[in-house]
DNA sequence: TTGAAAGCGCTAACAA
DNA sequence: TTGTTAGCGCTTTCAA
């Protein structure tokens, strides 16, 4: 804000800056450079005079070691990629964030790319992370599928998936325990005694479709209640489905659904809507727990939904922790699934619980 | 600086490797470094049979140059840092998504850094980037209040506030057109023939709310209207308020709105609710009108809500090309505001627009 | 206690 | 057409 030369704008005119290096401070402090390196990394036996001359000036001229030197004889580079082969979404955002603490807190720098079903974008990515010798690499995505490794990686690259699984069985991976999850929901209403309890998912092709579907159902049986045919019923992730479910299943039906466990809490708000608009009361008549705990949703619900949570910080943050780990050399492999946490509301307690 | 440097992981074990260096290229094609450097490069001339040679040597081992040697000695690093002062939140989604392909297109790696509020970890986040020796800056955060200016920074480092803003009037930020979205939405209301439009909107303390209060009272005036007094009511950015709003301005009120312009989509969900449940024709009796378009939020109302898109993506875009320019010593200062757009649904509009 | 110098992997200027 | 070499900024022996 010194200068303000209106300098014509001919490309990298202007730019040209030379940051301070270790010669500079060595110079200024009238040092040689081994000095300088052994009094900023507090190494080696100095004077404490050399010691403190050196960090003035270094201070002074706002000296700030350049990193990719450093790396360049370390074996280390102090960074780790993170590869999104989903867009950056709802549910990756919390993962994100996760190990954004977990890693900036061992002063590890995150590499941050994405690259949504494009598999050309995806190896230019990745080529890229190479390029910057990450020491390791985070791929996040959609849970649905199983993806096709990444790769080719060098060996030994510590990689780790988390909300999203490869096809190679021995990679590590990490993922929200959705049949636990499921279980932990139909178990809730089941100890409110409710004994009629559909569930309203979403598409079939979903992994977590079906794996809810079968936590539903492992919970119905351990409490030896029989499972209705008609009372699953799968549809898309929307409110909407939500709403046309519940038609569905009481539209002229003798022994309606008392319970519904939704799979995802737009169907559940959608669920809800639908049924205090046909004069039915939740959770009096008919409780109602969603999936994913989308405060935002779950709380604008009226009553507000209960659901299920997938920590998915917690899923970030033992994800960070891990593949810090895989880099200190740390053996690991295969899936791991963390478990899920029922987030009761009103929609099936009727007391708010607190 | 303060040394309190985080602690370095634990010296890897077994993951002892030694990536491919031109070194090993060289000599496995039996030629020079400099020689190989030229293959890999497409510099200068070579035999085309030295060349393939160079080339199938470095791709049969997996060769890939080490960016952190190279940017050594080049002037750039070919990375920036993307600095978010608030979470990673649904606002500065679509802008991280845009900036990250806007960069990738280049080649440019970018660093994610998280600093919610806390001055002290932004600070860290800060010198490790400088650390990285990044060619520019990002910082994105909620718009709400001017910033303090992130720094001391090295003078030249190209920085641009996204979605931000900085207390230095110098410094470059882009922001949405808070004001001119609302005389959109304001303006659209009228051209539907409205003439008592209300505004329910959120916090008053919030730039954006101000903003757009503006933009309303612009448009009426425009059209020569007379702006009620009482017509305005701020609260949060809540589905409930937007409810307990519309009781406010129809309880027992001779003459209520014909139209709701809404701060967000979550209070124009809420208000649309409320009317429905009032037995309020919408958008027959009252058009509602929402901001932000979310639209997950927007597209599950009963009507669809018409909203104003900020164009965040579009946004992010501009950023990053704004800051690639600044990068090659292009000048910039200032604010700028980008257009926001209508996006008109059925909660104005009788038929569905298409 | 300090300095000199080799080398991390790469590029580019200069020699051969 | 190819090889040699001097750095880029830093750390780390090894000498002084």
């Amino acid at each position: 804000m010194t200068d303000d030369q209106p300098k014509s704008i001919t490309a990298a005119a202007g730019s040209e800056h030379h940051r301070p290096t270790i010669r500079d401070v060595a110079r200024l402090a009238g040092v040689s450079v081994g000095t300088a390196s052994k009094a900023l990394n507090a190494n080696g036996k100095l004077k404490q005079e050399t010691r403190d001359r050196v960090m003035t000036v270094a201070r002074d001229i706002g000296y700030r070691p350049n990193d990719m030197a450093q790396s360049l004889h370390r074996t280390r580079s102090m960074t780790v990629g993170i590869l999104s082969t989903d867009a950056f979404g709802r549910f990756t955002l919390p993962i994100f964030q996760a190990l954004e603490e977990e890693f900036a807190d061992r002063g590890i720098a995150i590499f941050m790319c994405n690259a949504t079903d494009d598999p050309a974008r995806e190896r230019q990515h990745l080529d890229q992370l190479l390029g910057k010798r990450i020491d390791g690499l985070v791929v996040t995505g959609r849970r649905a599928d199983k993806r096709p490794s990444v790769g080719p990686l060098p060996p030994n690259l510590p990689v780790i998936y988390v909300y999203a699984q490869s096809d190679d069985p021995e990679a590590v991976a990490l993922l929200p325990d959705d049949e636990g999850g499921a279980r932990l929901a139909t178990a809730h209403l089941i100890a409110l005694g409710r004994t009629r309890i559909a569930h309203i998912s979403g598409p079939e092709r979903f992994d977590a479709v079906q794996q809810r579907r079968r936590g539903y159902q492992s919970a119905l049986a351990a409490a030896g209640l029989a499972e209705m045919p008609d009372f699953f019923v799968s549809g898309p992730w929307s409110e909407a489905w939500g709403r046309e479910a519940v038609e569905q299943l009481y539209d002229g039906r003798a022994a309606p659904p008392d319970a519904l466990f939704c799979g995802n809490d737009q169907i559940g708000r959608g669920a809800i809507d639908a049924l205090r608009e046909r004069g039915v009361s939740v959770p009096d008549q008919v409780a109602v727990i969603g999936f994913d705990n989308w405060a935002v949703m779950a709380e604008a619900a009226r009553p507000p939904l209960s659901s299920i949570d997938m920590n998915l910080n917690a899923l970030g943050h033992e994800a960070g922790r891990l593949l810090i780990n895989m880099i200190s050399g740390e053996k690991a492999h295969g899936i791991r699934r963390l478990p899920c946490t029922l987030v009761p509301r009103r929609s099936t307690i009727k007391e708010s619980p607190r």
